[in-house]
DNA sequence: GTTTCGGTTCTTTTT
DNA sequence: GAACCGAAAC
């Protein structure tokens, strides 16, 4: 984050008063922009469509645009809505326009389309038949709740999709919203399971949602468009609101996000749209680049603006940019221009296997390392997570400090969701989910138990009554009675000692009479999940109430990554970074290695029987941009499996199509 | 009838 | 490492 930022409240926190910034600075927008970015900065009302390559300033033409708004055109930062699609993005461009302007940008409506969505139903869910306390349900949530419907359908399981088909299928037909019939028709067409099966497992799925007062990630999107198109007053109110919409990554926007963006500028037009069709990498959950590259048909009069010129890289990385991507047609044309002096040309690393890769990054890494790049200046970016799990076990054999953009999101753990249960359970009763997984942690209730209670008491379970307790205790089987007893006044407490606006207080006294044992017994790394749940004890005091905690966990993937305070303080430390590419769009790196360039694996096997490599050369598009003075594409021969077999293994596609004049080989480690 | 436990299998990408 | 399955234990 910018080192210059003033010390500004983070955006989970309270309102800090806009005379905290008192004089506004003048700004010179022709001075600190280039004539593309001017020109985009600049633009008159109306929509715009901003085609920025890699590495040209697109994030800086945002921020400026903001600015620009707010000082030449004279609008109030929260009449201006900037949406994206994650939580870091958002953050630091409303604070560097903080910084630009001395206004605050933070407070608004703005950040994430999943946060905009949360906020609006947060104020209006009772308009389309939810309660505004509702939950809302993580990946893993709605993949237990998927598993519970499948099992009361009474289907053979052996040749039934697992919840995780089930849910992909399904999220990305809402994202397209398309024809839910026909896309289960097709997706099966060529298996033993039958449509109608799924389609029951549906509106089950779809039916539990609405009783358990529950939303997943797509249902936030969907309603707040129910609302937006359904509502006339709603509508306008917010059309009113924001006189200006920005939206970041637009390539990336799936049919419903289109739409709703659609709706809030109806009146006015003012939409300014920035992305990069190169960069497009998120299709497989419903993306559709076409929302970009048929924008101006969709808004008539549309202007366009190009970035091309790229400041990041030197021309030897941009020639094999540009490269890559040419092998993918359909797409705005658009060459990557160098501004940047001549540096290395890229290597092409060959290995034997994944060990050697390792040792080749790490000897690489410390070599630079010596002669002056910080590790934390440099990155090494993979298909998938497990594509790194040698590279993970040789730096810790080598003692070299390491970052890992995790897999594992911080509040998806078990220990952290298993006390946020109790928080959820007590804003929304009818959490069923909430209710078994708290109950389940109890001797002697597993799933059957929990549901014919919670069932039993009505599909409501209001912890904060004295008579509810009573009937829950006489349910439960004798073994689990004490454990039940002993945290009965934390429930109570939350009421009768109004612990409504402390979630954290609640979470302490839960560890303190009963989870801090259950960890001890249960995990046998209780230490660090004891820290961790101290650790999300302090960032509770971020929040004034239950509920704005825990939509806000529920929306925040990761900790570390999203610039919330992390339980560890890693941050600072001079670590080399692990990332999936997917991870890594929008950041940049002095140095960057890329893992397994090899058939099957990136490409991915996966990836290319579903939908095509084109997706998969932009990923490689992506990763290659990362890079601003040197790149190592890394490709091993073999692969070394758990039995101790091997699998030979391709150059990866994407390696062969470069030329090899603008690549120097490595004769690597064997 | 349910829960628990132990063994086996396989890792795409994420708000 | 966690998710799934089948068998033992309550």
């Amino acid at each position: 984050m910018d080192a210059h930022s003033p010390p500004v409240a983070s955006c989970f926190c309270g309102f800090v008063g806009d005379e905290f910034f008192a004089n506004v600075p003048r700004m010179n927008f022709k001075e600190e922009l280039n004539e593309e970015q001017y020109a985009a900065v600049t633009a008159s009302d109306g929509p715009a469509l901003v085609v920025a390559a890699a590495g040209t300033g697109k994030t800086r033409t945002l921020i400026y645009r903001l600015a620009y708004l707010v000082t030449e055109k004279e609008v109030q930062p929260w009449e201006v809505l900037l949406l994206t699609f994650t939580n870091k993005a958002a953050k630091e461009m409303l604070t560097r326009a903080e910084t630009l302007v001395q206004r605050r940008f933070n407070s608004g409506y703005s950040g994430t389309f999943h946060s905009f969505a949360n906020r609006l139903l947060r104020s209006h869910a009772d308009c389309i038949g939810f309660g505004r306390d509702f939950t809302i349900l993580d990946a893993d949530d709605a993949k237990k709740l998927m598993r519970a419907c499948i099992d009361e359908l009474d289907v053979e399981k052996k040749h039934f999709p697992k919840p995780d088909v089930l849910l992909s299928l399904f999220g990305v037909v809402s994202g397209r919203m398309g024809d839910l019939s026909a896309a289960v028709t097709e997706r099966f067409e060529h298996s033993e399971v039958d449509p109608d099966w799924v389609l029951k497992a549906h509106a089950r799925y779809q039916a539990r949602k609405k009783e358990s007062n529950a939303m997943d990630f797509d249902d936030l999107l969907i309603h707040v468009l129910k609302l937006l198109v359904e509502n006339e007053k709603i509508r306008a109110f917010y059309q009113d609101e924001f006189k200006y919409v920005l939206v970041d990554e637009y390539q990336d926007t799936n049919a419903i996000q289109a739409q709703l963006v659609h709706y809030l500028v109806k009146t006015h037009g003012n939409l300014m749209v920035v992305g990069d069709d190169f960069q497009s990498i998120y299709s497989w959950r419903g993306a559709d680049f076409r929302n970009f590259l048929d924008f101006e048909k969709a808004y008539a009069g549309a202007k366009t603006f190009k970035l091309q010129i790229n400041y990041r890289s030197t021309p030897e990385i941009l020639d094999v940019a540009n490269e890559v991507i040419s092998g993918n047609p359909e797409q705005f044309q658009k060459e990557l221009q160098a501004v940047r002096e001549n540096g290395d040309v890229p290597h092409l690393v060959k290995v034997r296997d994944g060990s050697m890769q390792a040792r080749f990054v790490i000897e690489k890494a410390r070599e630079l390392n010596r002669k002056g790049i910080p590790l934390s200046e440099i990155c090494v970016l993979y298909r998938s997570h497990f594509h790194a799990m040698e590279l993970q076990m040789e730096l810790a054999r080598a003692q070299m400090h390491y970052v890992v953009t995790s897999g594992v999101r911080f509040f998806e753990q078990a220990h952290i969701k298993d006390v946020c249960t109790v928080l959820r359970l007590l804003v929304n009763p009818s959490d069923e989910l909430a209710f078994s997984r708290l109950i389940e942690m109890l001797p002697k209730v597993g799933k059957k138990t929990s549901h014919k209670i919670f069932h039993k008491l009505g599909g409501r379970v209001n912890l904060q009554r004295e008579e509810t307790h009573e009937q829950l205790i006489a349910a439960l089987p004798a073994a689990a009675r004490e454990g039940w007893e002993v945290l009965k006044p934390v429930f109570l407490a939350y009421h009768e000692e109004n612990l409504q606006n402390d979630p954290g207080e609640v979470v302490f006294r839960f560890g303190k009479v009963f989870y801090t044992e259950y960890m001890v017994e249960n995990f046998d790394n209780h230490k660090f999940r004891a820290e961790d749940i101290d650790g999300l004890i302090d960032f509770t005091v971020k929040f004034d109430s239950t509920e704005a905690f825990l939509s806000e966990i529920a929306l925040l993937s990761n900790l570390d990554n999203e610039g919330g305070k992390a339980p560890s303080d890693e941050e600072n430390e001079d670590a080399l970074r692990l990332s999936t590419v997917h991870q890594a769009k929008g950041l940049e790196w002095k140095v960057i290695f890329v893992l397994f360039l090899n058939e099957d694996m990136f490409p991915s096997k996966k990836a290319i029987e579903e939908a095509g490599d084109s997706e998969e050369r932009r990923l490689f598009y992506v990763a290659v941009t990362r890079a601003k003075d040197e790149l190592f594409l890394c490709t091993p021969m073999v692969r070394r499996q758990r039995d101790g077999g091997m699998i030979f293994l391709d150059p990866s596609r994407f390696i062969s199509e470069i030329p090899e004049d603008i690549l120097r080989q490595n004769g690597g480690f064997f």
